[in-house]
DNA sequence: CATGAATGAGACTTCATTCAT
DNA sequence: TATGAATGAAGTCTCATTCAT
């Protein structure tokens, strides 16, 4: 109970991070996160109810950190440009701060139509949304063009950040530090500016 | 062996497609798919060596299709921006045709980073580097704008489409028929133009 | 599909009498069953969706037999006391014919009134009430003293004869030829005739 | 140690009662008895070696109590009747006062050949024995007709007695008061005077 | 080609018991 | 005494794959 005491539930859900992003969720076993954790099998069912439910908790403890930051960029008085640029930063930032979690949230969860993007359709949403709103007062401020539904331009903004997110997950390579900044300034600069032509 | 003869191998590989978008290719059985083409269960591996072989095969299948579909695309001599557009125009008449098979694509492989993306991921990035020579080209042209990269640029292209494929997916209702020409104008609009701002 | 071919399912449910009868439902395993069957272990799943499952299926497919031998008692026009002998007599013969299996009907289902005998208690009390009848029956004709319950009276009748089951189960030992004989006599004079005092 | 102080091991004995009666002694859990108690999970084991060393623990309490009044019946010089009504009215007044008791101990233990009533095996014998020996000497007596083993007339008798238990407990429903003395009565004059016929 | 019974390794989950505090 | 975290053996069930017919 002392203050240095390991939060051993701590350690089986950044244990089941690493486990996730290496071999799959499917393709993972409970007895591989316990291994990782260093504790026992039953421990794991000690503090969750199954395996899904670790997942599940991982993805709701990172995905509400998310919308805050998303609920933060919709608040502020900022340019909807750099309401955006703030959302793709704290994103990027997320994956270079712990980029095996945010694999697994992106590759377990917001791509898995079958599984667990089902089960967190609701949350995953309300991220869209938020993103289109940000669009629809800018275009009804007169900032972005109005002939874009605002909807599909939030799916063009993020689409676009998961599929860089992709891009550096299927590389399997760390991702320089510089290119962390020049990626969010190309996110914004290809939604807002578009290739021309 | 007459010409008129079903052939069970493309109706086992038609079942495939129904059941894995219905149920996910971890969560369906071998039998799911025999029982769904109405053949016996060891038919399937008469015809395939396995589960993991099925799934391969349509990917193969269609995303050949895709890349001819691309590189016909890539070889006309029509704008760029027409190019495009007949790239988005070809997923999007692809998911029209027959959604369950796109469904299959995009969730069980392009992005299942852990399982079949990996084992494909050459395949995947093909069609990324076509799209990204096309705009390199159109950046040399000066027609489109240099100091975004053509890769990235490639990644915000194919990422959107698979976000607006995506979205219909997880609403798991059928799409208006006019929608998609909107969609297919507004992605490279989206691409070209921007929002502004 | 000969005629001579064995049949599997019937293999397993008579190695799972045996393995009930000797370690009771909730000590043995699936594979006890399996190994004592002769067969693979998957193949008791191939035949039956859990092991709660052989246990009903040996239940009922026994106790339907019974069921049936008591009905036609009823239906018979014999005096009252031979009608109760016939059912006794059936009983008796049946564990004679196979000890092991009416040990498992008794012991794990009509006795295990927080498992199987829940579940089944349906079935069970239509034996119960069956016998009820031809007490009432025999009440009605006057061959029976009317001032006991009949209801009451079904459960001495039958509550003696699973007694006696339950005394041979708890002893271990093969029951000599004569004794079934003798206790069929016994069951009724005792039903009928009382201990005098 | 104040003689105020709650007897925890008492607690937990009564509390194990509840549960096995509620959920069965081998689909409960231990925690299942530590929460029913109040108390904290470890403390069970305490006081208690294993989880079969409660149901021991209570049985042999209970039956202990239980030979005590057979042997006094039968050291009485009472009529063998009321010596039998005797044990007949302990036997249910112990299942007025403390069903539940009761039922874990006819369910769990007296009828369980498989687990606990191999264990008891002896203990439980010992009734049968005591009330056998009643109705020997009764024979010998002169009182009770002598044509019927008395080590069966036991079984009759306590069969029936049990019988009557497994249907209180099979239906679930309070037993109604009147009922309990009226099943003394009925016990006695169906094992003494039979049915006719 | 076609069938579906047969195989058995493997995974999740449960839970009695131990033990450090 | 009292707590409840920690352990890990054991068991049910699943299902991809094989194979005899």
């Amino acid at each position: 109970m002392s203050a240095a005491a390991v939060d051993k539930r701590r350690v089986i859900l950044d244990a089941a991070v690493r486990v996730f992003a290496r071999q799959g969720f499917h393709t993972c076993r409970v007895s591989d996160i316990a291994d990782e954790a260093g504790v026992a099998y039953g421990l794991v069912y000690h503090y969750f109810p199954s395996k899904e439910a670790i997942l599940d908790t991982l993805f709701l403890e990172r995905w509400d950190v998310m919308l805050a930051a998303i609920a933060e960029a919709e608040r502020s008085d900022r340019p909807p440009r750099e309401q955006l640029r703030a959302i793709a930063s704290f994103i990027i930032e997320s994956y270079r701060h712990d980029p095996d979690l945010m694999k697994v949230i992106v590759v377990e969860v917001t791509r898995a139509a079958n599984t667990f993007g089902r089960t967190h359709v609701g949350k995953i949403m309300q991220a869209h949304e938020a993103i289109g709103r940000i669009v629809a007062q800018a275009q009804r401020d007169g900032v972005f063009r109005s002939d874009i539904d605002s909807a599909f331009a939030a799916q063009a903004f993020y689409g676009l950040i998961e599929q860089v997110l992709t891009h550096w997950i299927f590389s399997g390579l760390p991702v320089p530090a510089e290119e962390f900044e020049h990626v969010k300034t190309e996110v914004v600069e290809m939604i807002c500016g578009g290739l021309g032509g």
